[in-house]
DNA sequence: CAGAAAAAAGCGAACATTCGCTCGTTTTTT
DNA sequence: AAAAAACGAGCGAATGTTCGCTTTTTTCTG
């Protein structure tokens, strides 16, 4: 394995900028919203606040006073950067999405070894919710405020995120190169190790556990588990 | 390992014979609750409407006026089973942390392996989260909902949780038992692995996949991340 | 380049609605 | 007949949202 997340971080910038941007650019027309300077710093300090806020009494328990108090945005104001609470949530599950597919779906080219690429898809996953954080946080934790169709299209991205581990290890096995006799298990396993990162990144910061070093103890559980010869 | 889910079981209705009336003891007092029976019925078509509710929506979105609806309950007839919205999510935490150290803690005998000791913790929470699937999911879900010191208690049985686990394969590493390079990973990994079983419980129920297939797994799994001689 | 006119962004009091909760009354149980 | 449980319309407070107005920024023009 030689990504590391400092490389990650310059792909990521290439592709994508940042996430004021993506919001813009998804947005912009919808909203009525002409000036790109003031717009993307704008989105910043409200999505800011309201990762701030969701964190520490939820999105449903969050009021508009609160946001406005916090961002120092008048209620009027806010008004102009969606147009309903709900889009808020909504505005961050699809930027979120755009960025992830962005991120990941351009890397899907088939490597000879299920291997290889099984370690890949894990790195690439701990960097992106690295650099997403807090994005990847109110997705999880918040994602009862969303309608069907977007709660869908992330259930989606779940399953695939999953199934694409589980291939991996199937091919692996096939191949002669691992004997892992229970794929199912160790997929959701290494899933929820990828969940476990963004959800709890307080503790591994509080540790003082970076990235980079997450991803090597979750490579090094990976051969345990599927016994690579 | 000779636990079985249905010998613990037994166990469990020994110890706290069902939820609804270790809901009523701590609270009918309280509450000014005479009658038991009537109560206990009453308690669990409420929490089961909550539990249902809350999954759908969230604790917070969810209405006096939909509780009442879905319970078939009038508004000043709930109100005689709590005093306000949140001591709801208060009364589930209480009495879920009182069921969880009835059916744990009563059990921590210091036995001389202690990779029989880390087996035994594993598959008796994995237990005690399928018969109190709802509870713990809700409490995982919810947790925003609540005051200071109860939120501490959660958060503390956590990380009593997460350091026995990882003080049984320290101790295993020094008798000589295993070889685990990663500790703290390794036991981070089985915590979230006894979470995924409640959380997610829908999908191992689709996959017709029951607890002590579940556990069998968890323990194949130990094995090999802790690398038992 | 200056300054006026137009457009965009920002403001916050006011509105309608909804929610948690109460209380006087009725029904059921003891 | 007394006590306990259940009812549900109604109250005040809080919330999401709007809209007429002010401020700031951009564009146009002499």
């Amino acid at each position: 394995m030689n990504l590391s997340y400092e490389t990650f971080l310059q792909e990521f910038e290439a592709l994508v900028e940042d996430e004021w941007s993506c919001l813009f650019d998804l947005y912009h027309e919808k909203l009525n919203l002409k000036n790109r300077k003031i717009a993307t710093k704008k989105f910043q300090t409200i999505i800011e606040c309201v990762f701030k806020l969701s964190q520490t009494k939820g999105f449903q328990a969050m009021t508009l006073r609160d946001l406005s108090q916090e961002s120092g945005i008048s209620m009027g104001g806010l008004y102009k950067y969606f147009s309903n609470k709900n889009q808020i949530a909504e505005m961050i599950h699809a930027a979120m999405i755009q960025m992830a597919e962005t991120c990941l779906k351009i890397r899907q080219y088939r490597h000879q070894d299920p291997v290889f690429e099984l370690n890949e898809l894990l790195a690439r996953h701990v960097f992106l919710s690295e650099r997403l954080k807090k994005w990847f946080y109110f997705v999880f934790m918040e994602c009862k405020s969303l309608d069907k169709d977007l709660m869908e299209t992330i259930i989606a991205s779940e399953r695939f995120m999953e199934n694409a581990i589980h291939q991996r290890i199937v091919d692996a096995n096939q191949q002669g190169l691992s004997q892992c006799t229970n794929p199912d298990f160790v997929s959701a396993m290494l899933k929820v190790m990828l969940q476990e990162w963004y959800l709890k990144s307080w503790k591994y910061q509080q540790k003082n556990i970076n990235a980079d070093q997450y991803v090597a103890n979750l490579l090094l559980s990976v051969y345990q588990l599927i016994q690579v010869k």
